[in-house]
DNA sequence: TTGTAGGCGTTATCAT
DNA sequence: ATGATAACGCCTACAA
């Protein structure tokens, strides 16, 4: 691979001039640019980046760690990432936690290693101390993805409100007993169950929480509820992949769908569209949040001094189809 | 960020003893030796991989180009690389060419400039020579992974061995009318056709192909199918999303899975279990493909003068479920 | 066992 | 406008 001094002594200049041409420097003949140039394009040349990186210390390397990039929605994300990143003359070094903390802090050792000029992060643990004072340590701007962590910045979706969301859909759609998949801490739980009771005040309803994953578990569960429930039941699960779970045993129980029960999904995955019936669902802005963080990295890059931080959620919409359609699909049977 | 020079300041050394120390060199006094540990660890001393490799010439590095990262599949391949490297002491650059050549070039180019180690490719066209020549002038060891490229080391699965053991599996299951969902120019369909021909000799069979994707397009194409012919049918698309969108429209049509229609997907997607019927699909050895190439890799970087390359396709598995279970349904009615 | 010297490929700061 | 020269952080002789 060819260097500046090569290119410099095959040029006869001296190779700090070969940088100014290559740097487009406006000091320098217009010859020997061409004559430079010539010989750089001929070997195509390729500036490492390493010592760059060394003398000038940046390295345009922004680290990014995130929990699992075998999942579709992380994937999603990283990609828009690498895009966002990419424009801005950024390249990624990307890192796997798989949800371990101690592998998440080795991933911060190798990324300090590489000096990366900024870090992007799905934290394991958004609020851990512990945790938080390991990326402080590396000096570099991060920035929080997916996940709210005070004192950083962050951009995340807003699950409670999306839960919210939920909640207001399916009242809206006449469901009457209601039935939540995932776990009560999820914060989309907290605002599902709060808008519930607000706009159900008075009137008789259920909030049955199902937090098995197995699938006999879930029918069971399903079971129990419907057995106990007459009224028409809104279900809002906390992934599409539980809400597919759902759909299909709705199916084998022979409970119509969305007059007796409506689902709502989450992550408003390609699938939704081609499940029968179509499978409502929450979407998450990742394109924007992706780019919203990069955006908001590469300005702290510039600014390292200012040391206001962003805490930007954002929010999720959600994408009403066939399965929780129920006012919609009496309108039409009229 | 300390540095070595730092750290034999505050111990009191010289920088080169340091670096004896900390690359785990015999020949140092112990008590220096602690001395210089101590003060490393104090301050989290992480060498700089940029200098490291300015000497010595390694990155420890390696570039990863792949189409569509936002692709569940390639997700999961990415995750498996990241982790195989990860264990050898290699860090990953990711880029995502979106199956675009220009991009990919400029992803090469990047690549160039960090000077990685290695590189694992997901090529737009595997078998365009121009392409292979940007790889080669790359002077790395590079191995193609998902698709064949002749004269390269490429780690693939062999799809038309995938399509000839759906096609087997459907006749296994007594279906007599077929239908393939995708492009006849995909080498599963090829595997797919030449082996019902052998299978099905001088029985009267037809073969539909589906090429649309539009949910109402494939709807129309599968009615005409239907209504031409009655005998049960075997159908393989050459993926789960549209295997997913083909069992959403059998339902719609009232045809009876897996005894009037059965379906074979591609890719082993998590949602095959949670669908109802449960999804048959080809699952592609990942893991496995993720590892060889990885391991292939390091093996290169060891022995560069190796110059033979390999050609190793991978067996795709067949995981049959509810959704093209005939025979076994049959038994069980009994 | 330890330190000195040189060099990796750049950029930046001087002179010239 | 151009060329020496130093420096970035590290490693590898070589010398002591």
């Amino acid at each position: 691979m060819i260097t500046m001094a090569e290119i410099a002594r095959l040029t006869g200049v001296s190779q700090p001039t070969v940088s100014r041409v290559l740097n487009g420097n406006k000091a320098v003949n217009p010859e020997i640019r061409e004559r430079v140039l010539a010989c750089a394009r001929e070997h195509e040349f390729q500036p490492n980046v390493m010592a760059q990186s060394l003398v000038g210390s940046k390295t345009h390397l922004i680290g990014v760690v995130v929990t699992d990039i075998g999942n579709a929605f992380f994937a999603d994300l990283v990609k828009h990432i690498e895009q966002a990143a990419g424009q801005a003359g950024y390249s990624m070094i990307l890192f796997n936690s798989g949800y371990d903390r101690d592998h998440e802090k080795e991933c911060l050792d190798v990324v300090r290693r590489y000096r990366v000029d900024g870090l992007i992060v799905v934290p394991v643990e958004a609020e851990s101390a512990q945790w938080k004072e390991q990326v402080a340590k590396l000096e570099i701007p991060a920035v929080v993805i997916t996940r709210k962590a005070s004192g950083m910045d962050s951009f995340y979706v807003d699950h409670a409100e999306a839960g919210a969301q939920a909640a207001r859909h399916l009242c809206e759609q006449e469901y009457e007993e209601f039935l939540f998949l995932g776990n009560t801490a999820d914060e989309k739980y907290i605002g599902f169950e709060q808008i519930l009771k607000e706009l159900r005040k008075g009137v008789s309803t259920h909030l049955t929480v199902i937090t098995a994953k197995d699938t006999e578990q879930v029918r069971d569960a399903l079971e129990r509820h419907f057995s106990k429930h007459q009224g028409p039941t809104g279900i809002f699960a906390y992934n599409d992949r539980r809400a597919v779970q759902v759909l299909g045993l709705l199916e084998q129980m022979r409970i119509r769908i969305p007059e007796e029960a409506g689902v709502v999904g989450f992550d408003n995955t390609y699938m939704c569209e081609y499940l029968y019936p179509k499978l409502s669902s929450i979407a998450q802005p990742n394109q924007k949040m992706a780019e919203l963080a990069v955006t908001r990295l590469l300005e702290r890059l510039e600014h390292p001094e200012e040391t206001k931080k962003l805490d930007h959620p954002l929010h999720a919409e959600l994408i009403c189809r066939e399965s929780s359609d129920r006012v919609g699909r009496k309108e039409n049977e009229k």
